[in-house]
DNA sequence: TTACGTTACGCGACCCGTAAAGATC
DNA sequence: GATCTTTACGGGTCGCGTAACGTAA
């Protein structure tokens, strides 16, 4: 069981057909049904009914890709995670503060909290509003 | 980002090391170390701090780890299913009927009930609780 | 010096695409 | 006969294990 399997399952569901699915995903359409197949075996049990030139999923491969789905969607916030910290980590943190006070502050542990921003920047606040690149 | 590369970030994080890890998974260290390191490059954040002989996450790793236990768990749900549904199918089923009654059972359209047990077999229920392997 | 993580390299497995065969409408 | 799925085969990629290196305690 792998992902790229997961992903033509949900994709040849999508589709209703091999060929549409096999192009939807830039792949051969013999690729595609090895690996459907492939998974079907493993699995011990048919996701799809081959019904002529019409493909459903059977009751078993509904309620597999009710799960499948779910799991792809953590993997998508799991990733989106990972790239928020990436475009913070990458961006420059600029901090300007006035030498009589900044002092003091740049001394303590203080906790910054960082407010992404729609263009991949964050804005940075400390107490009492100050802000900062 | 592949299946088995979670599960590795998973062992790790757990494990606390690398070695103990890769013990764990029945795997050489080296593997692990480079399935880990390409997982990470392919995020572009770092998901443990090496730190001497110990191996922590980091606090992005641990966001990580948390959507990936989920997507896992609902994965574990999905093969689950599969496989009772597999269990069900594997399984014969033997119907004994008195000729008289059955005769005009067996023609109608029934609603068979499958109750799966212990073994992998299943008992049948139909209406008035006859019972039939 | 010992233990642990990393890099280098050869082997085997697996996925993909092309081509040919089988099946269904 | 046309369309779609399946099977067969060759090529390239990739993960794994062994071995050697770097590094911290």
């Amino acid at each position: 069981m792998e992902l790229h399997q997961l992903r033509y399952v949900l994709a040849v569901a999508r589709a209703g057909s091999f060929s549409r699915a096999a192009e939807d995903l830039y792949l051969a359409q013999p690729s595609l049904s090895v690996q459907i197949r492939k998974l079907e075996k493993e699995l011990g049990i048919a996701l799809f009914d081959r019904l002529g030139r019409r493909v459903v999923l059977t009751a078993a491969g509904e309620e597999f890709v009710a799960h499948v789905q779910q799991a792809l969607a953590h993997l998508d916030r799991a990733r989106a995670g990972a790239a928020a910290v990436r475009s913070l980590q990458g961006g420059r943190v600029s901090i300007g503060v006035l030498p009589s006070v900044g002092a003091g502050l740049m001394r303590c542990d203080c906790v910054w909290r960082l407010l992404p921003r729609r263009d991949g920047s964050a804005s940075c606040s400390w107490g009492t509003g100050r802000r900062s690149r």
